[in-house]
RNA sequence: GCGGCCAUAGCUCAACUGGUUAGAGCGCAGGACUGUGACUCCUGAGGUUACCGGUUCGAUCCCGGUUGGCCGCCCCA
């Protein structure tokens, strides 16, 4: 055997067994996204490095540790995304939406990528359902878009899953937090841990998410950003939860939640999953209002709010709930004998021709073996085709669950399993 | 980036302190039953024991390295 190739690090194939949950999700997701009145975009999976280090932060771990980075044939400095706001944010400012409308609303889903050290539900190439509201800077932009993903959450059946509530400031009232923190947290060095004496200097609101028991305890004791909330903010904050309370949305306010890319202004929120198939990879979903960013990337001066989820710990925890995804055959054609093969192959494609799902081995062989092979498939029904079939024009359809055989013509086939799939379940799709 | 654990068939796992052709269950294929799956029984295919090197008469087992996986830290989705 010569050298077997395996995949990179990280990066995961996803295959049929699997991959229905995932288009599930997605499913789910167009469709609920669509109802809020969010459209789909898609961005190329590259993009210049310049804006991520403008967007996301140049003191972030990911701008400086995590970006898949590299130099193209001219010598450009091009990136793998690491997420999905700051490409959307540069489409919007390339394609001057801010001038054919007031407020945007956009949904991506795809992957990104991020050189990390491997985890449970995390991984290099990772799959990210987000949205993005421009122009609208009300609060009720922001429950909106909570109310979006408790909805989505709730269509997919999960559980168990809370909303951490925050809010940072703007550039009115986050300065005068930011130097009564750092001033804080320098009288109190001694009792913090290495890494966040090292983190006061370059980041000090992560002093406040640290999970180190010590750490915890004073940044509980600490300046509280709420307190320092200017009147406008307040009120931002203060509406937000009126709606979100009108909206029967359950929520807890978390003063030291931060978040970990710089360009959050306001409310920050985050949707965090309790399930032991998660280990410490509870965050399923975060997002929060970024005001500035825009103008910061050279494009208008427009509010914007959006979130994004993670796709592989939702895909974690269906697996976990061990629902089935899995669309089985309506129909197997099986063959009796060799002389029918031709007849079943051209009944299998005009079947699939009327809309039902349909399995067939072209190989044909034993009946036994395709018996077992429409087992295995799932399929609702075999049909089993040989002379007898073939010169009376009826056949049987034998429910592979149990149950009676049905007689049936050739020519109402399609018809026949119709409505016995319409029976056993209305709710399918036709 | 740091610390710990691990790697045997497609999957889940065996193999006495280093000792003959590395086994089982599940799955897959064929048959018992020549036009009927599942249950039962029989048979078969499938392994360079992750890779590279070392110690030894002899290595799946011991040692080193590499790669990959898991857990914690960090960080995040």
């Amino acid at each position: 055997m010569s050298q077997k190739i395996s995949g990179v690090k990280g990066m995961n194939d996803l295959l049929p067994g699997e991959i229905e949950i995932w288009q599930h999700v997605e499913g789910t997701a167009r469709e609920l996204f669509g109802r809020f009145g969010y459209g789909e975009i898609r961005t190329p999976m590259v993009e210049d490095t310049a804006l991520f280090v403008r967007s996301v932060g140049e003191e972030t771990d990911i701008v400086g540790k995590e970006m898949y980075t590299f130099l193209d044939k001219g010598e450009r400095s091009l990136s793998l995304r690491p997420e999905g706001t700051a490409p959307a944010a540069r489409a919007y400012i390339e394609h001057s939406i801010s001038n054919q409308e007031p407020v945007t609303r956009w949904f991506y889903m795809g992957p990104m990528f991020r050189y990390e050290r491997m985890k449970t539900g995390r991984y290099r190439q990772f799959y990210q359902i987000g949205a993005e509201a421009y122009g609208a800077k009300e609060a009720a932009q922001d429950a909106e878009m909570m109310d979006m993903v408790v909805q989505f959450l709730t269509a997919l059946d999960l559980k168990d899953v809370s909303l951490n509530l925050n809010s940072l400031g703007d550039e009115a009232c986050r300065p005068a937090y930011h130097t009564k923190l750092v001033e804080y947290l320098k009288a109190h060095r001694e009792e913090l841990c290495g890494d966040c004496q090292r983190r006061m200097e370059t980041n000090p609101l992560r002093v406040l998410d640290c999970k180190n028991e010590k750490c915890q305890a004073v940044a509980a004791a600490g300046p509280n950003v709420l307190e320092f909330l200017c009147e406008p903010c307040r009120a931002h904050f203060d509406d937000l939860q009126r709606k979100l309370t009108a909206l029967g949305i359950k929520y807890v306010v978390n003063p030291r939640m931060v978040r970990g890319l710089d360009y959050y202004t306001r409310t920050v929120f985050e949707f965090i999953a309790s399930h032991p198939a998660l280990g410490t990879a509870s965050t399923v979903g975060g997002g929060g209002r970024y005001d500035k960013m825009m103008k910061g990337l050279g494009g208008p001066d427009v509010p914007a709010v959006g979130f994004a989820m993670g796709l592989d710990r939702l895909v974690l925890l269906l697996k976990e709930s061990g629902r089935k995804y899995t669309a089985a055959p309506d129909l197997f054609v099986a063959v009796a004998d060799k002389e029918s093969q031709d007849v079943a192959f051209m009944l299998a494609s005009r079947l699939r021709r009327e809309g039902l799902r349909v399995d067939f081995d072209t190989r044909g062989g034993s009946l036994k073996s395709q018996m077992k092979r429409s087992d295995n498939s799932g399929a609702r029904f075999t049909l089993v085709l040989g002379e007898a079939e073939r010169t009376s024009g009826q056949a049987k359809l034998k429910p592979m669950a149990g149950g009676d055989s049905i007689p049936v013509s050739l020519d109402s086939v399609a018809e026949t399993v119709r409505r016995a799939r319409q029976a056993a379940d209305p709710a399918g799709s036709a």
